[in-house]
DNA sequence: AGTTTATTCTGTGAAAAATACGCAATGGTA
DNA sequence: TACCATTGCGTATTTTTCACAGAATAAACT
């Protein structure tokens, strides 16, 4: 089955996929003050990829990017944001395909203008999950499909380790226009956490007092009467999100500049 | 000679170029107080569109926006900005060739796998220039080519109308995080000179008195001793971008926040 | 067992800095 | 001297910075 689905993909992909084509996710995850990043490793090699896949003939990019991301991981569901495309003349998927496990396949017949060994562009997509509860689930061209810290990222295959820096960057700079956290964090959190959740993205310490400031006065979140109890310690008050004014701010836009 | 050009572009481009893949180009040209975009009219057609082409096989995606700015406009030289990439299924270049004076090529003979046909997802590249000193020609493919007042841009081809709208956002995004007006302004300049620059892009008022501030704190423009004579008013002193500072904020990004 | 002390985290108010804005001063021309 | 765009000044308002008080619990002590 697997093994031909393979062959299938490599004999006749050329007829269900735009040639030259493909695009790459970087999903991050966070967890309690880790910001990590979901590599795949190919089957028979050493090396790390992002997860990426090719785009149909008749499929939306943002309907590609997210099929390609269910299909490599399990995930679905995700917000995912377009953010950059890649294009160096050297980049081609045969680089891939002559560390992977297809290597076999490429040894008996392969036509020099066979569709895999064009050069390929790549569109970046990103998109920010909470991974704890996620079990992310590699696909029959993978052995395994695991999350990295975001300071220790292997070294990846073609160009992957710059896309990683790039969607970082443009997460980055994405968080001071758009608020982030609703699918983050739980539906009731403290100002400790939703703290946290931002420093860890930005990887730079933020004021504790002004912090709570911006998102209570712009009304993206509110203040609760409760408690949560956290041990040995003063309890924090929870707060929620007001759905309206956030997603009123995701869509128009605001200026954070943290 | 020139319909050869068109025959062979059509017959053997394929061979040349990147199928299901173009770049388009949204050139905006600033002078006193006015921003404009650059359009193309093709042909024996009523429609205008942005200045765009084709990928050639062994060619980065900078170069190759580089290349078609100068084949179409004749304008080289400028600083191009990647800012989005658009995919939507309906789109190839078939619709475009039907308005054009291609049409007689494609009554003929036209196979239905032409890759002129096929789907195409066209890269975003934006710039702003100076408009008053440059004259734009067009190619053998256009009729005209000429600046379009930003708030009265006709009706375009395909998604371009679209297209411009992004690259306006994605400009007006970008100036909050870079210094702009190197390129847009004399050697020496007066404030009013820079603050009508940033106000005719953001298409919004700026203090008069807080918008130097910014600049002159983050030592990206001085002061000269110079003035300059603008008739019937007061002298308004001249200023200049210190080389220095202006790259260092351009290569690590500030936070301007107009 | 009850009380005190130590520790660690949360929460706010007051001072400083930056920004907004009205208004007056400047300088060049007619 | 009237005009007008540029410039500078002074005060009101907002935003940012910063330090200490309060709460909750565990451990130590009597």
């Amino acid at each position: 089955m697997r093994q031909n689905d393979t062959l299938d993909f490599v004999h006749h992909g050329d007829k269900y996929f735009l040639h030259h084509l493909s695009i790459d996710c970087v999903i991050f995850g966070y967890h309690e003050r880790q910001l990590k990043v979901l590599l795949l490793k190919w089957k028979n090699a050493e090396k790390w990829s992002l997860p990426g896949g090719f785009i149909k003939l008749e499929e939306t990019l943002e309907d590609a990017a997210s099929r390609i991301l269910t299909e490599r991981t399990g995930l679905s569901q995700l917000f995912l944001q377009q953010f950059h495309t890649f294009g160096e003349p050297k980049r081609s998927v045969r680089t891939a395909a002559d560390i992977a496990h297809l290597e076999s396949i490429w040894k008996t017949d392969v036509p020099k203008e066979h569709w895999l060994l064009k050069r390929t562009v790549s569109i970046g997509y990103y998109s920010v999950t909470e991974y704890s509860q996620v079990n992310p689930q590699p696909d029959y061209l993978s052995d395994e499909c695991t999350w990295h810290d975001i300071h220790s990222i292997p070294q990846l295959v073609f160009d992957h380790n710059l896309i990683v820096t790039e969607a970082l960057k443009a997460l980055r700079m994405q968080i001071n226009l758009q608020p982030i956290g609703y699918n983050l964090l739980p539906k009731k959190f403290t100002l400790p956490e939703i703290h946290d959740l931002y420093e860890t993205i930005l990887d730079k310490k933020l004021d504790r007092r002004n912090f709570p400031k911006k998102l209570l006065s712009l009304g993206i979140i509110k203040k609760l009467d409760e408690q949560k109890s956290i041990g040995a310690h003063r309890s924090p008050f929870l707060y929620k999100f007001d759905k309206r004014k956030y997603d009123k701010a995701l869509k128009e836009g605001i200026v954070l500049a943290f």
